[in-house]
DNA sequence: CCACGGATTGGCT
DNA sequence: GCCAATCCGTGGA
């Protein structure tokens, strides 16, 4: 019989674990989302971990309310919020039910379906390589190239449209930590976890 | 009801 | 490096 390697997708067990746990382990790990016939996928190279309880920066930080109530799912949700009134970014739910924890995706390494990545970004073919850096790297930019729009809030991660599959960081990838960028509330916890000196880091 | 500002991005100086 | 775009959740009157 024929035998493919197929990386796992991931589980509840795996999102119901503590945020910071689940936060430091998600680089390196594939983000894929199904659209039909088509298919996105790309590497995490940088996310940040958001705790209700004791972070101000934190949606969920005050209580469940109609926007954040995705947020106080138990492990293994998206939950996708609008930025600045144009942007969308999607985030992972962790921790039991109640909790109020999230990890933002911020950066992919792009892996497949870059041709329609370009087109949902750019409207149009990509004109030259280095456009290929700005497809994914942000927060926004990820779910703008990935097509993520609030319709995915509360999508469960375990399905098939959008999940997460476990794949390893390369031999050589180092995971860098430091504190969480465009926030001005509880900027000291040291909570941005990203692959050192990958390309598609939002910052480097 | 109204005013404020944000887990961003890209264009212009 | 600076700043406008753009919208809706949130909080105060």
């Amino acid at each position: 019989m024929k035998t493919t390697v197929v990386a796992k997708k991931l589980t509840k067990k795996f999102y119901k674990r503590d945020l910071l746990k689940v936060a430091r382990e998600l680089p390196g790990k594939t983000l894929i989302r199904r659209e039909g016939k088509y298919i996105y996928a790309g590497r995490i190279v940088e996310v940040e971990a958001y705790d209700g309880e004791i972070d101000r920066a934190a949606h969920s930080f005050g209580g469940k309310t109609r926007r954040n109530e995705v947020m106080f799912n138990e492990g293994g949700y998206l939950y996708v919020y609008q930025s600045y009134g144009m942007h969308f970014c999607c985030n992972v739910v962790t921790g039991v039910k109640n909790k109020g924890t999230a990890i933002l995706i911020r950066a992919l390494e792009p892996i497949e379906g870059v041709k329609r990545m370009i087109q949902n970004k750019f409207g149009r073919e990509l004109l030259n390589e280095k456009e290929k850096l700005n497809l994914t790297s942000g927060p926004g930019k990820v779910c703008k190239s990935f097509g993520i729009n609030k319709t995915h809030s509360g999508i469960d991660l375990t399905g098939d449209e959008i999940f997460i599959a476990n794949s390893q960081l390369k031999k050589n990838e180092v995971i860098g930590i430091s504190r969480r960028i465009g926030i001005t509330k509880s900027v000291q916890f040291p909570w941005r976890f990203y692959i050192k000196n990958n390309q598609y880091l939002s910052r480097k």
